[in-house]
RNA sequence: GGCCGAGUGGCGGAAUUGGCAGACGCUCAGGAUUUAAAAUCCUGUGUCCGAUAGGACGUGCGGGUUCGAGUCCCGCCUCGGCUACCA
């Protein structure tokens, strides 16, 4: 394959084209396909990307977002990323430092499953398949991986380790004092709970581990007689077969992430993160402060009572049964609150509930179960509730204040139950108007812009500022946030109120009823009837990993229980030490194996550890981790939730996985252009057509009109809009859409590289834009450097010889100093854009080298060598390539990166303009250390100047040595 | 509704700290080469006025700061992404 007889065999199309011309032989042609093939088989036979176990010198980790290997393959969208950090990683390799580049597959989840469920197939079978062909594509994307440390999450030797990671986090409970996660054996034990003996202790450290179960909604499908995930529900209706999606409570797996909360937050200070993916975080996890109340349910008669006992008692940890407990924060509109809320999935509801209004809040409560979170916010205009008739009262007041059951309020958030307070609460007021509850404002908004005093006082316009009390007894003229801090602290004197604080976080429903995830390392112990004891021990780590067992038949059994029960006994019902016990069924969510593949390419075979500890020392932590933004709330959270665990059980050694983090932009289909059509044919502009909710498209009179694909040269640019070129009234709808199936404007990689070759398709990419911008994708731009990479070869090779040799212009001569200043000149901005990440800049300034020397009748070699080593990062089998024929015997993969000689740049005169009042009107050349006298003197006797200065009078003069002159006249 | 990002030629985009707007590429036009085409090479390509020289305008819109604003400040508009009653 390696040799001059490749370049006689051009593929069979070209060798036709060439037969029908008069050149007796065929050219030794940019060839793409035979050249990357060959330094794709060149890298793999001598492992040139392989990575020494440990770093010698400076060491640098930079990690991908591994894919998911669906069916479909590779999108345009992975090799934008990955191709940014493979040019990082081959730069830096050539500057000294020692690499690490892994890539893998997260390879658990639904499509897979769903195949298999079709089509009756294992799913490792189509996992394994795709993954293939994953790696098909990755290889011929000339990727510098070490790709003996690629690994799935779906292998056993990997998620064996994802089950000793979960057993760790079992096997942990989070200490609030010392903010840290510690041994379960470690946690105290109170003695009243040790009084009651061995079971309830168990039961007390089951309670405390950072995994636990508790029972959680989750998405039950009657007609489908299936479990589905969230995704899997698309308004409140199941995904396939459109079947109604009732939300009811199963025992699952949670994992206390809310109790990493704040170091989740706080430690956002410590990486180099954009400040926009930081507030991403910093908002999910949503922390607030504020106070729980407790409202007397028992009586207005027996309210004193109540409240005497409890400025004894204090505030007790668990509300009483005669108490309403609400989070607020905003205590000081205590005074406000004309009513409380209930979710309709609160305990108290049967409590409260009267026999009148019992029916109506139960189809209330019933109607919501039908409904997810997310469904019951979307008609946002309307809220809708149910009196339970039970009132509370007031702490601060005695007030009575009805109780409503309403779905606006959130079982999972606070308490469950809150206090509303209409003239201060945006949702509460809505929800008064509605039902007509009474409004009384206790926060004097004052003289404010945009705010209608007299209103708010009123009653009739909702405020959420802050203001001064009023309506607030003995508060009456207290600023809010001084108030918030004396109520709080009237409220915990009396017992009746505490402060708190609030994640909008939730802890992590950990467990999905599906087949391919992995399993749990729990088991369940059974007593002599076969029914479950309560009591839960984890597998013993010698006995890992638990695979997956053999299954006849995935189709769901219509029972809400996970697939795995449907395993033989064997593998269902393991007998430890006589003891007979039943696995857990459920099986891990997808975001599991990618919690923690980071650290295991450190060391991916090791079989007695998850990753060695000096070498995870030495790599850790990841200095440069790009990926899509579609992962900037999930993978990163529960990812740095997994990694602060194993750090406080001293596993890992950094607080931080991720140290830098990049997000690329999304890759657009091409631009197209629409214009609409009526029943007539008529055109009809893109301003006056509007698309209804079936899809379909309207004019403003309600008649339905066709889109109609256009080509560039049918529409013309007038003022800022497109419009028709021979109808310029009719406007046309020019953009650029996400690519998709369903539009068909879908790219896929591997054309690209069969026409254009991986160079090609990498420069492309990044020739782009800015990586993190979100840009279209254009043919003709790939074309474009397409068109680059040829006359990159065109400048080293002779292309009309007859075997493959230097072109005639190549020389081995001292460079000159202008060929030199451009060659450095190429090297500073290069490298300096490389660092940046400023790919598309770095490869403009290549391009002007190129335009540069290919005007030059001769070009020293070494100057070309320097050329060809700034390249290999961005396009590396051609740079391979060259870099051979120009001389060298091995890959450039270790060559040092050309450095930079300042001393050559400098310019002995440069260019200055002459600005008068900003505007430049002349230019001068001057020596470049000139000094700002002489440089305005300079100026002043330019012969174009002293025509304009002439009848003028000149009242300021600003001078920047380097850079300009601007004359500020009369 | 909220948050984040972005608006620069026909298109993608460039422009260290406020200092020559439009680098580089695409597209298009003209020319060279060719029997012809493709490929290649050369020239031009923001808008308007002008035969040319040259001039005026110009970074979404309206204001402001400055000798000087694509860049900074205030107020809007449009587009994209994320998010969705978190009390």
């Amino acid at each position: 394959m390696v040799g001059t007889p490749a370049y006689f065999f051009p593929p069979f199309a070209a060798l036709r084209a060439l037969s029908l011309q008069r050149v007796p032989y065929p050219m030794p042609r940019y060839n793409p396909s035979q050249i990357e093939a060959k330094w794709q088989a060149y890298w793999e036979e001598n492992q040139t990307f392989k990575t020494a176990e440990m770093p010698e010198g400076e060491k640098l980790y930079v990690l991908d977002m591994f894919p998911y290997p669906s069916g479909n393959g590779l999108h345009v969208g992975h090799p934008e990323g990955y191709t940014a950090t493979d040019i990082t990683c081959r730069f830096e390799r050539m500057r000294g430092k020692s690499v690490l580049h892994p890539m893998g597959y997260d390879a658990f989840g639904l499509p897979a499953e769903e195949h298999a469920i079709k089509t009756n197939t294992p799913p490792r079978e189509s996992t394994e398949k795709n993954i293939a062909n994953f790696t098909r594509q990755l290889k011929m994307l000339g990727f510098s991986y070490d790709w003996s440390r690629s690994l799935a999450t779906t292998d056993v030797g990997y998620f064996k380790w994802t089950q000793w990671i979960f057993l760790v986090l079992f096997d942990t409970w989070f200490d609030t004092e010392k903010q840290q996660g510690r041994p379960i054996s470690e946690l105290p034990i109170p003695a009243e709970v040790t009084a009651e003996g061995e079971v309830a202790e168990a039961k007390y450290r089951d309670e405390h581990r950072l995994a636990y179960l508790d029972d959680a909604l989750v998405n039950w499908c009657t007609d489908l007689g299936t479990v589905l995930a969230n995704e899997e529900v698309i308004d409140g209706r199941s995904e396939r077969g459109n079947y109604p999606v009732q939300r009811i409570p199963l025992r699952q797996w949670m994992l206390r992430i809310t109790a990493y909360a704040d170091r989740l937050e706080h430690d956002l200070d410590d990486v180099n993160w954009s400040d926009g993916i930081k507030k991403l975080q910093r908002d999910w996890i949503g922390r607030s402060t504020g106070a729980e109340v407790d409202f007397f349910t028992g009586g207005a008669e027996q309210f004193e009572d109540w409240k005497q006992s409890r400025a004894t008692s204090g505030f007790p940890a668990k509300p009483t049964n005669d108490t309403l407990r609400v989070y607020t924060t905003r205590p000081d509109t205590l005074y406000g609150a004309t009513y409380m809320v209930i979710a309709p999935e609160h305990p108290a509801v049967e409590s409260l509930t009267s026999d009148e209004q019992a029916a109506a809040v139960k189809a209330y409560c019933e109607k919501a179960s039908f409904k997810s979170d997310r469904e019951r916010t979307e008609d946002t205009k309307s809220k809708t509730g149910v009196f339970t008739g039970a009132y509370a009262s007031n702490p601060v007041n005695g007030a009575q204040v009805p109780i409503w059951v309403a779905d606006y309020v959130l079982i999972s958030y606070g308490t469950g139950a809150i206090m509303a307070v209409p003239a201060h609460d945006e949702r509460d007021f809505e929800f008064a108007k509605e039902y007509e509850i009474e409004i009384i404002a206790v926060v004097d908004p004052g003289d404010r812009k945009g705010v209608d005093r007299e209103e708010v006082l009123a009653g009739n316009r909702c405020f959420h500022g802050l203001g001064l009390a009023i309506n607030s007894g003995q508060y009456d003229g207290t600023p809010t946030a001084e108030f918030k801090e004396s109520i709080r602290e009237s409220l915990a004197r009396q017992g009746l109120g505490a402060s708190a604080v609030n994640y909008k976080l939730r802890d992590w429903l950990f467990s999905r009823q599906r087949f391919w995830g992995e399993p749990f390392p729990i088991l369940h112990e059974l007593d002599e009837d076969g029914n479950a004891t309560g009591v839960i021990r984890g597998v013993a780590e010698e006995d890992l990993p638990v695979d997956l067992p053999y299954l006849e038949d995935y189709k769901p059994h219509g029972r809400p229980e996970p697939p795995l029960a449907k395993a033989d006994d064997q593998w269902l019902y393991p007998v430890i030490d006589g003891k007979r016990y039943r696995r857990e069924t459920n099986t891990m969510p997808q975001w599991a194996g990618s919690c923690w593949y980071y650290l295991r390419y450190i060391d991916p075979h090791n079989e007695d550890c998850f990753v060695d500890p000096a070498r995870e020392q030495a790599w850790m932590p990841v200095d440069l981790y790009i990926g899509g933004a579609e992962h900037a709330v999930l993978h990163l959270l529960y990812a740095r939730f997994w990694h602060k665990v194993l750090y406080d059980r001293g596993h890992v050694t950094t607080k931080e996985p991720f140290q830098r983090l990049v997000n690329q932009g999304m890759i657009l289909g091409e631009m197209e252009f629409t214009a609409y059509q009526d029943e007539m044919q008529n055109w009809v502009g893109v301003n006056q057509v509007s698309r209804g909710d079936d899809g379909l498209f309207r004019k403003e009179d309600g008649s339905e009109v066709q889109p109609v694909k256009l080509t560039e040269d049918q529409v013309a640019k007038k003022g800022d809009t497109f419009v028709l070129a021979d109808h310029a009234e009719v406007r046309v709808d020019g953009r650029s859409f996400k690519m998709s199936k369903s539009r068909g404007n879908v790219i896929n990689p591997d054309e690209i590289v069969d026409g254009y070759g991986a160079d090609s398709l990498r420069l492309y990419e990044m020739f782009m834009g800015p990586l993190t911008a979100t840009k279209p994708w254009s043919m003709s731009g790939v074309n474009g450097v397409k068109g680059f990479l040829d006359r990159v070869w065109r400048m080293i090779v002779n292309d009309r010889a007859e075997s493959l040799e230097l072109n005639e212009a190549v020389a081995d001569v001292e460079a000159d100093a202008e060929a030199l200043k451009v060659l450095h000149k190429t090297i500073q901005a290069v490298t300096r854009d490389t660092e940046n990440l400023d790919f598309n800049t770095a490869i403009a300034r290549m391009m002007e080298f190129v335009n540069y020397f290919t005007k030059q009748e001769s070009r020293p070699k070494n100057v070309l060598q320097s050329f060809v080593l700034l390249l290999a990062p961005y396009a590396p089998h051609i740079a391979e390539e060259l870099w051979e024929l120009l001389g060298a015997e091995t890959t450039l993969a270790y060559e040092p990166w050309p450095e930079c000689d300042e001393s050559l740049l400098v310019e002995s005169t440069i260019e200055i303009p002459i600005q008068i009042k900003g505007k430049v009107k002349s230019r001068i050349s001057v020596a470049a250390d000139i000094s700002k006298d002489d440089l305005e003197q300079a100026a002043r006797d330019d012969e174009k100047m002293q025509q304009l200065l002439a009848d003028s009078e000149v009242i300021k003069v600003i001078v920047v040595p380097g850079r300009l002159v601007n004359f500020v006249i009369r």
